[in-house]
DNA sequence: CGCAGTTTCTAAATCGTTTTCGTAACGCCA
DNA sequence: TGGCGTTACGAAAACGATTTAGAAACTGCG
């Protein structure tokens, strides 16, 4: 079914077919409903690569994400970053594929891949931001919109981790607690924002945080949280509460907390981050900062498409999601102060 | 960097620096190399378009995963299923896009998308099988390959449901086992196989397995588990195990069961399904069944390139991929028999 | 009737590649 | 020299859509 067969059909030029079908104005009313009339009874559908090359757009998004780790889409928070964004594309008339680093057995870099398909924006999500490569693509001249960091010149969608770990913090303050402490994330952007508003909220509140108070593990890793709740439970003055990186890794040092004899909350308190839906199936329920996975890709896709579509107008911002506490179990309150 | 800037810099035709890209035969090896240099000098890139309109080969898949629900990516096994056949189907050189119902604000059928498109075969994974669109897309012509269902004319690639219930019922039973009762998933195909697996392995096993031990509860739904499990255990003779949907609905029953007061695995074993990362992090370790998510996506993506290269001569296959029982610490040894 | 203006349509070019078919050049042999 | 086979290359035609520039038909007006 080509646009040559409609206007066959029709007694009509391709040109009039196209116009028809498109919308313009210089074709009368009636010829246009013949032809859209002919052109739903021929299950007409028109050529994506046909198109794409006279107009030199493909109404499709490139997204890249880690291709590298199993965590690329297994993450609830990226599985929901991505399906956010591919609905509110697809809403909007474009495509999604991915981007990615080989092709037919050869290695190939993210931007050549982007250009390839021609894609007319791309999205950049849970890759590291430092590789050169993926500078390359935010640089490429291709629209492109990033998450939770910022390139210049480059749209971004963020997660508001100060805040988000603002509001845990007052949360938690408000429930009594003045021992917090903090096992964080790996050394990334995210988890420096996060400590610093850590570090300010507390001080804001007036707590004093030993250094031995904030640690270091590793994101969706449990194990990774075992030997630093054992550490902080050990101290001579242990924290009531502990925030963990997120709440997969928060499983870790539940676990070790239980080997320890101890229960959560009345013993030891902890928090997660991300509200993933493990955290409020697991008994007691997790107390965590919901991130909007699914507004931010959202977000993403119509900030994409106004990038495309204003061009060189466009002019790049930064979109600050909130996140939402979500009072669980995990924190209950503390009677005395540290 | 069109082909044609290639040509003039290199003082050729277009034609032959298109087949000195391409390996053919009738160029000299110094053009073709002069041909290449001058190229990767240039950064010149193909344009897909052009050449997926002149050969109607797109190089690419698409992708039909349920896109209602939440649950589309999040679940670790189809998320897992995924990340195999994008990285095989990549390394074969095709790229992969999703298929989806809307586009540009319309409603679009699967079918049609796949064909504005070009998809030069499709994947179809988690989505009900029952819907006639979903079957037109299978029909339509373009290769096709399914997981966990098999429909005719079409490849698909099957988790062995029926030996994987087998082994665990059988792993469960070496342990001493001989009160198992089996929470299934709502009603599927999948759960077809694996109930009719349970009551045949029960049967080979000898074990008399009462009507009240084979019950219904809702695939990663844990809430749904909870009923279930009080019943089994309110039972005159309760089961001595509870084989569960999946992982994540047995953290519903594990809910139940600790709200009890029991213990597992010292007052009532318990096995889940799947083997996703939850179940190994878990105290107790869950035991259970892991499917191979991985490798049911990447021979799904060799077998959809099997079936676009071969064309007509291909003959559809059915690929069993089995899974493997993970012993972890939810079923103990039982003692007696029933 | 002639002219201008408007509406509706079409021919043809174009996007970037692949592929077919033809042919020039060359070497070889009789 | 003529004929033949081989090798290397190019001209041109597709693929299916959009778009530009212009033509045809019609209207209205003096």
């Amino acid at each position: 079914m080509t646009i040559r067969m409609i206007a066959e059909k029709c007694g009509c030029s391709t040109a009039t077919v196209s116009k028809a079908l498109n919308g313009a104005e210089d074709v009368s009313r009636e010829t246009a409903e013949r032809v859209r009339r002919v052109a739903a009874q021929l299950g007409y559908m028109p050529n994506a690569a046909a198109r794409s090359m006279r107009t030199s757009r493909s109404y499709s998004f490139g997204v890249l994400f880690r291709d590298n780790a199993d965590t690329g889409l297994a993450h609830e928070f990226f599985s929901g970053l991505l399906n956010g964004f591919k609905r509110q594309a697809e809403e909007l008339g474009y495509d999604i594929f991915f981007i990615s680093g080989r092709l037919g057995g050869r290695t190939i870099r993210y931007a050549e891949h982007a250009r390839y398909r021609n894609c007319d924006g791309v999205f950049i999500a849970n890759e590291s931001y430092k590789k050169p490569e993926v500078r390359e693509l935010a640089d490429c001249g291709i629209p492109a919109v990033t998450i939770d960091y910022t390139y210049d010149g480059c749209a971004s969608v963020q997660s508001d981790n100060y805040q988000g770990v603002r509001d845990l913090v007052r949360y938690i303050h408000g429930m009594g607690h003045r021992r917090i402490a903090f096992i964080h994330g790996e050394d990334t952007p995210v988890t420096d924002v996060r400590v610093a508003s850590f570090r300010q909220t507390c001080r804001e509140l007036g707590l004093d945080i030993p250094e031995a108070y904030v640690t270091e593990a590793v994101y969706c890793d449990p194990a990774s949280c075992e030997a630093p709740t054992r550490r902080l439970l050990a101290l001579e003055t242990p924290p009531t509460c502990i925030l963990y990186p997120d709440d997969t890794a928060y499983i870790g040092g539940r676990n070790e907390i239980y080997r320890q004899g101890l229960r959560i909350p009345e013993d030891i308190s902890a928090a997660g981050y991300d509200g993933i839906d493990l955290s409020q199936i697991l008994r007691p329920r997790l107390t965590t900062l919901k991130q909007n996975a699914d507004l931010m890709g959202s977000s993403a896709a119509r900030e994409l498409v106004q990038a495309v579509e204003q061009g060189k107008d466009y002019i790049p911002r930064r979109i600050i999601i909130p996140g939402q506490v979500l009072p669980g179990e995990t924190v209950g309150r503390a009677g005395e102060t540290a």
